[in-house]
DNA sequence: TGACCAATATTGGTGGCGCCAACATAGCAG
DNA sequence: CTGCTATGTTGGCGCCACCAATATTGGTCA
């Protein structure tokens, strides 16, 4: 019994400990698996926020994939990174208005653009890196080196069913 | 050489496999598990469209929280299933409409509401459950049982980074 | 007691991200 | 030439996380 409170059983919902999630759910991989996203997400939006100079993702993304494979139609990057022909022409105004990539049309396939990464976007990117190198140390930190090897394998396994059945086959 | 034109060496992008992930960011632990939370929430989506009467995530966890704890006020049941008051008061007057919550306020504390499971929201968290189960199973898919474990602990780890800090100390 | 502070429920709004539909245009295949 | 497909663009939707402001209520404490 506690000092000075003698109605404290009309409580009915005060258990000390609410704020744990409901068993039927807490055990659930769709579960884990976005609590673990829901972590890196916020790890990755107060970087993005702090250091990314209000790029996001999608962003990153697109550098990344035209720093790798040069110049690129937006269709093509599109499918190289996952997002919608929709979301990239409109990351990649907001890349062009800050001077991070190059647009113009391809002079031999008129339909396209062909996008091209500037050297401020290659600056842009190795900034990013940094950022990003440092959230998923953050990510991991619970983990042992094996244990960070591990996950990583199970995690490409299960991220990457469906893309591996296209491969494949 | 392909066949039939000649200007084919300005063509630098069409590699025949464009559509991976870039290096800088295929590995990423933050990308998987990205990749990994896309998977789940597609066959989740999919799951709740098809099978969950238009339920969505939100209305599973509260169902879920109210089984597990009871009766429940709106502001523990944010705080038992990381959902925001706001988006709890949404979500509670949504199941309230269809019947599988009562809502109603606490004689006690007359500015909180006492949440309560109806029958019928016990059913729907029965039903939800199945579908949840065969989501599970089928984002497992590619792993063996003893990887399913290790997978789940790992995941864990991570997830809980934060509330295990708020837990412990 | 009265003044002040904290918690609650609600309303309304933001933003990231994934996705889809419609459209005009351009290239390709029959 | 006639479809069919690919491309880029615009506009919209839905889910989820989050935040701010407000009215109400409870509890605290000087």
């Amino acid at each position: 019994m506690r000092p000075t409170m003698g109605t404290l059983d009309r409580m009915p919902v005060h258990h000390d400990r609410i704020g744990r999630t409901p068993d039927r759910v807490k055990d659930r991989p769709t579960w884990l698996i976005s609590r673990a996203y829901a972590r890196s997400t916020a790890l990755l939006a107060e970087g993005f926020e702090t250091h990314g100079d209000g790029l996001r993702g999608h962003h990153y993304r697109l550098l990344a994939a035209l720093e790798q494979w040069g110049p690129t139609s937006q269709a093509d990057l599109g499918r190289a990174t996952g997002i919608d022909r929709s979301d990239v022409t409109g990351a990649l105004t907001e890349l062009e208005a800050r001077g991070l990539v190059d647009r113009k049309v391809d002079p031999a396939h008129k339909r396209r653009n062909v996008v091209t990464l500037t050297p401020a976007g290659a600056d842009a990117l190795r900034r990013l890196d940094g950022v990003l190198d440092d959230i998923q140390t953050a990510v991991l930190a619970p983990l042992t080196a094996a244990q960070r090897r591990q996950l990583l394998d199970l995690l490409a396994r299960i991220a990457g069913a469906d893309r591996d059945a296209d491969v494949i086959e």
